[in-house]
DNA sequence: AGCACGATTAACT
DNA sequence: GTTAATCGTGCTC
């Protein structure tokens, strides 16, 4: 797309070394803040009934958990739906809030530590008539640029939950594209916690490419 | 069984 | 800046 491939020329993004590869599960058995700022350029692909790609690289992302972080849905324990935050890394956390908004995340950390990576943006990369279909007659840069949006474009909801995402089959998956310079990232405190106890609510475990002022 | 609230978005004033 | 939409989740009674 031609407006995310200004913004990556913009922010001066870099090749990953292994662009292209799937992202393996080992790279994702490591601590929520450690795996959400490193998967800011990878890609997030979902695979279509009709073998077509729509995706988006990653350009924000929020880490949850282990247990003692009041923010997470692990807070109370593995609970029904907390459950799959305690599973092994590499699967889809997919849930349904607000009545009406899908969100997605990716488990990491070792099988029994509750923690994830919430993806918030993505810029589009492929797939742009389906995404332009999904998200109407908006402007690219409103296409994915929130959690719920994410979602609605690349047509996750529940059905992706608990899948594996490093499953060689899987419909739904994450591969190495770009890397970009660290003073492009910016980070701040996690969106939409409002009643959460600090210090969780203002921790800043949230991570954002953004592009320099001209 | 009832309740408060939510890891949001779009459409308002 | 404010607010409706809309229902699953987990807590309290």
């Amino acid at each position: 797309m031609e407006w995310t491939r200004k913004r990556l020329t913009r922010v001066a993004a870099r090749p990953h070394p292994q662009a292209g590869q799937r992202i393996p599960r080992a790279w994702l058995a490591r601590p929520a803040v450690q795996v959400a700022p490193a998967l800011l350029g990878a890609r997030l692909v979902r695979i279509e009934d009709d073998g077509s790609r729509t995706s988006g690289i990653i350009v924000e992302t929020e880490a949850y958990g282990p247990e003692e972080d009041l923010g997470c849905h692990c807070r109370h324990g593995p609970t029904p739906r907390a459950r799959a935050l305690y599973a092994p890394p590499g699967r889809a956390y997919v849930y349904f809030t607000y009545g009406m908004h899908w969100l997605f995340n990716v488990v990491v950390a070792a099988e029994g530590v509750p923690a994830a990576v919430l993806v918030r943006a993505l810029w589009p990369d492929a797939g742009l008539a389906r995404i332009a279909a999904r998200r109407g007659q908006r402007p690219p840069r409103e296409w994915t640029d929130g959690p719920a949006k994410v979602c609605q474009a690349l047509a996750i909801d529940g059905r992706f939950h608990g899948v594996d995402l490093c499953a060689a089959e899987a419909r739904l998956f994450l591969e190495f594209a770009w890397q970009f310079p660290p003073e492009t990232v910016t980070t701040g405190p996690r969106v939409g916690l409002n009643t959460v106890p600090e210090p969780w609510r203002s921790i800043p475990w949230r991570w954002r490419v953004v592009p320099p002022p001209r």
